[in-house]
DNA sequence: GAATCAGCTTGATGCAAATCAAACTAAAGC
DNA sequence: GCTTTAGTTTGATTTGCATCAAGCTGATTC
């Protein structure tokens, strides 16, 4: 059984300033507590939901990490994210009240479970919450138009650099180093993401390890040259 | 001037079915009418708003046709979408407070202008409201998934018949042919979208025609085996 | 009605990434 | 400890799409 029922609060979290609207008064913020019903852990390889379940409520991650992938009938599925701790999952539920992809757990997890009807009614209560529920939906909508660019106009070295540039950027936020990471997904999965094939994320990886941009060891990954990589990204010629 | 201040209501426009939450009592209607404060035309190759600017509004097309596209600071663009009456556009701008893509008409257009902090203030109140603008924002990320989907893992004639069925089909549920229409987008813009180069769209376009898929004449469309197109969606093999 | 132009088609060629294949590595299971 | 397995790297080859190039079409302008 993966429910706790013990009670949890967002206003000694540390994850609230990233999950949470800022700037609350006292009073809100004990109301936003009442948000999360329950806490519930998720194992590495398991999903906290899949395509066609019940949309009921949506999910900040505490600790760990997870994939989100959509699949066609014919078996062929494409990663449409990785999501670590203060992010929120569920958002594609809303829609038909049902979910449309998968989210699976890339290392153990836990989740704050916060039961969507409840959150619609503190929204029409407290104007600060709604604002934060309407921003992290946008917020995930600009982030799938820059997956689309990455996806539809840029070579696999770029899509690479821009990958990693994003997720030292992130855990950065999180107060972790900025050039260090290990990765939690198999070079498969980034291929997924970022529509290529393990093979070439693997050479992709070595070139820039020819080239000093980075040090790979297994999943442990060292950036040396930040800027090199985001010249790349940005299609600009790197002066040797 | 693009501007008009004559009132117009949501309750007698013909649109209402696509742009608001059904089953809504007809006073609840009757202050939606209030979201809108004006209507805005926007002349073919116009844009409705661009990448930087303030954030003000949704806008909800009355008649014609954009595309929204978002680009990177080394000029290249991806096209991130093409949208028609009874869509809703300028959810990227609430995140930030200021638009993260352009929004340019194809053709002579209006739009409804609902400014964003009547959206909020009256969504706090009419529940159904709330609930309508949390899907209208899911819709999105969901479409985008599917969009991602497509770049990430079709190869050319997939992207191009997924393209077609996705486009007849919008124009279907608003009473246009299941089988005829007509792009108001060039070749090129196809492209930039499903993540191909215009001579690639064309030759796509011309095997079809080949296969007795479609008939081509400029941008008009007549498709004559829709199964088949969609068997390509599906990757299934088609028997001739 | 000729000239211009944007958009489209088609052909020839090149190349980046996919595919196929094999060997290597580290972790997990017995 | 040895075996198995999942994941990764690297090489050889193929291929689908991009690129380069030229000509075509229909609309617009003078």
């Amino acid at each position: 059984m993966n429910l706790q029922t013990i009670k949890v609060a967002c206003s000694n979290c540390n994850m609230r300033e990233l999950c949470m609207p800022v700037g609350v008064s006292a009073e809100d913020l004990e109301r936003i507590d009442q948000l999360i019903g329950t806490r519930r852990k998720v194992k590495r390889n398991e999903t906290l939901f899949r395509n066609g379940e019940k949309f009921t409520a949506l999910y900040a991650i505490r600790t760990g990490f997870f994939k989100t992938s959509v699949a066609t009938e014919d078996g062929r599925d494409q990663v449409t994210g990785f999501q670590m701790a203060g992010e929120i999952m569920g958002l594609d539920g809303i829609v038909s009240d049902f979910h449309s992809c998968d989210a699976m757990a890339l290392e153990d997890a836990e989740v704050c479970v916060m039961p969507f009807d409840k959150i619609e009614a503190l929204s029409r209560e407290v104007s600060s919450l709604q604002h934060h529920v309407h921003k992290i939906m946008s917020r995930e909508i600009v982030r799938e138009h820059g997956v689309m660019l990455l996806l539809g106009s840029m070579r696999a070295e770029e899509r690479l650099a821009a990958f990693l540039l994003n997720l030292v950027q992130r855990l950065h936020a999180r107060g972790f180093s900025q050039t260090e990471l290990v990765l939690r997904m198999t070079r498969e999965e980034i291929g997924s993401y970022l529509g290529l094939k393990l093979e070439t994320v693997s050479r992709t990886f070595s070139k820039f390890v020819e080239e000093g941009l980075v040090e790979v060891k297994q999943r442990h990954v060292r950036i040396l040259n930040t800027e090199a990589l985001q010249q790349l990204v940005n299609n600009q010629v790197v002066c040797h």
